[in-house]
DNA sequence: TAGATTGTTAATCGATTAACAATC
DNA sequence: TAGATTGTTAATCGATTAACAATC
């Protein structure tokens, strides 16, 4: 069934996700698909067939309760579960990602940093320690780390999928400009900043 | 013309371009659309496809020049002409693009960082000094910056894409999590870490 | 009840891919 | 020449949207 819904559809749930705990938040009761899409510019029958995939969360004539929508979201992605992220490569990109612990809003937060650099090993941040790559796919599978985060320099960041996926990861955020070679069961979601920078490019006047 | 070509193809672009760069200096000569295709993961007539919408840079039965097909790209990206890129908010993330000044391979480059923080308005990176936000409108326009950079937190995103608009860019790269709302000649990629960071919790078993 | 809004079906739109003639 | 590979057409596949009955 899994296999059934796209890509696509899951990449925008947490799109919705963060309207909907912006709109809770701000104390709003129910809302409507049209006035999701008029804020996320989307048309309002794509927000209806989306999130009919996963259930019946609206009442028509009425809309959707804003903190029950945001609890079934939540319970599709899964971010109700605890979900232990590494963050392999600790440059200026790697600290900025850590720094966002955003992540720890949900169940997801970095458990454990890695770098190569011998002089970061086994330096803090906050309460982790850096370990060294090589005791990635060990240490990974220790912690159960379900997600992978690479920001290592271009020319290492195949090798360090390949650690990943011999720890189990299922699924790896890639900031590294190249396409990462690994098993179909394994997802990859690329960050290209200048790939999108180039791509840019080409509407400029 | 350029209207009918999908964005998804003009996002395809760059990722040949890298992929031919990286040949390019192994000094291979020809590529097939297979050879492409095999590396990035794409079916080799999505390759061809792509590149036939603007023009015929192969040679039936042989392929394609290797260093000829990176001009074009090029060309069609217009990474040719001179392209000045500003980056707003230079904290933790904006510090990290900016030491990617990988775009200086190409005619693209950071040429201004504006920020809001008093504390670093004034201070210097590399050649350039921060200038204050609020003369974004101004400065942009007269250094006829091209594209923009969003860093900035989520809360000041919408005014700094308001002052980008203002001074004429039409092309903006968004890290900031929010839906940015501009007129619609302009173009808005998104990358959004937390987002795709959580659709990725969907996969996970 | 009348107005609003859902969930879903069917139609449309757009993007990918298979197939193949052209030709190096 | 025979094998390889392009550029392009037509077929397929998939995703978005319009329309509408159901119902709050």
């Amino acid at each position: 069934m899994k296999e059934s819904i796209s890509n696509a559809v899951i990449r925008r749930l947490p799109i919705y996700l963060r309207l909907l705990e912006l709109k809770k938040h701000h104390g709003f009761e129910k809302i409507s698909s049209q006035m999701i899409g008029d804020e996320l510019g989307f048309k309002p029958t794509q927000v209806r067939k989306d999130l009919s995939y996963f259930g019946d969360f609206g009442q028509k004539g009425v809309g959707y309760n804003v903190v029950l929508l945001v609890d079934e979201i939540k319970k599709i992605l899964k971010l109700d579960k605890n979900i232990p992220v590494c963050l392999v490569g600790y440059g200026r990109l790697g600290q900025a990602i850590a720094d966002y612990n955003l992540f720890l809003q949900d169940n997801m937060g970095i458990k454990a940093i890695f770098d190569s650099n011998k002089g970061k090993i086994g330096k803090k941040y906050k309460e982790l320690t850096i370990h060294p790559t090589d005791e990635l796919v060990k240490t990974a599978k220790k912690m159960g780390i379900k997600i992978g985060v690479i920001t290592v320099p271009q020319e290492h960041a195949q090798e360090v999928a390949d650690k990943m996926v011999k720890a189990g990861i299922k699924a790896i955020l890639n900031f590294a400009p190249v396409s990462l070679n690994v098993p179909k069961d394994v997802r990859v979601r690329d960050l290209d900043c200048i790939a999108e920078l180039r791509s840019l490019a080409y509407f400029i006047e």
